[in-house]
DNA sequence: TAACATTGTTAGGCTTCCCTTACTAAATCT
DNA sequence: AGATTTAGTAAGGGAAGCCTAACAATGTTA
């Protein structure tokens, strides 16, 4: 099991790769607020989890057991925002702080419950008009 | 802003004296899985921040300060266990256990929004009939 | 090309939060 | 009361996750 911290760098990682952006070690620092130091040691450990393959400067890749990884997390973040922002009405930055911070700590069966309510409002209109920006 | 475990431990404390129940620190130990070393800490640590009073074995107090702790964590608490179980129709167990991990972390406009939500569901009997468990 | 800026690494340190082991003090049993 | 069990403390240790400072390597620009 991955810790949150490891999860949020993951992330950020299969985003920039889905959105062919180049991201290095110091976007992931100033996306996190942390040091680019604290960024070499997540990497070696994400590396040595054989979830992302790091070279350096060379950039950062994700494996494919890196990818499966991302993909559950990016999927729960989703199912979150979606009802935050759309059932919630709340404003997307903050539906996405909240998601960020929730994905790590929530189970699967709860996130599949939010999911259904969230499309079952928005199906039957319960939830209409805009969305908390 | 307290830990994930401070907060736990305050909450749990808090409880038992809402219930006259006489917590001694060796239940702290058993309900988190955790040694009776390091409830010492915790406990030395709470109390440091002049939430309880810690005596050893002549038992554990709350101060005012850390009812209003506790009672924020408490309420955070139960708003999130009545949306998840009557709501969402998530049995009790895993409703408590999810909602213990998301109090820690979510904000209380989220939390708000989640109350009234929940409210308006039961009241307009939106959901009905048997709540998980 | 020389100087400067950017990016990444290394080394050393700190805090939190957990552990085990050993010890002390209190409570309970016989 | 003496022996045993239970509860709590103390000391020492470890992993995670962060930090700063110093250094190395690469890029950029004048």
């Amino acid at each position: 099991m991955l810790t949150t911290g490891l999860e949020d760098y993951l992330e950020l990682i299969y985003k920039a790769i889905l959105n062919n952006k180049n991201l290095k070690a110091i976007d992931i620092a100033n996306e996190f607020n942390i040091s680019r130091s604290s960024v070499s040691e997540a990497l070696i450990r994400l590396a040595d989890l054989d979830l992302v393959i790091y070279e350096g400067r060379k950039g950062i890749k994700i494996t494919e057991k890196g990818i499966i990884e991302a993909e559950k997390i990016l999927n729960k973040h989703n199912i979150l925002l979606k009802f935050f922002n759309q059932v919630l009405k709340i404003d997307y930055q903050t539906a996405n702080k909240n998601a960020c911070k929730i994905e790590h700590v929530i189970d699967d069966c709860v996130l599949e419950k939010i999911k259904n309510f969230s499309e079952f409002c928005i199906e039957s209109n319960l939830v209409k008009g805009e969305s908390g920006d």
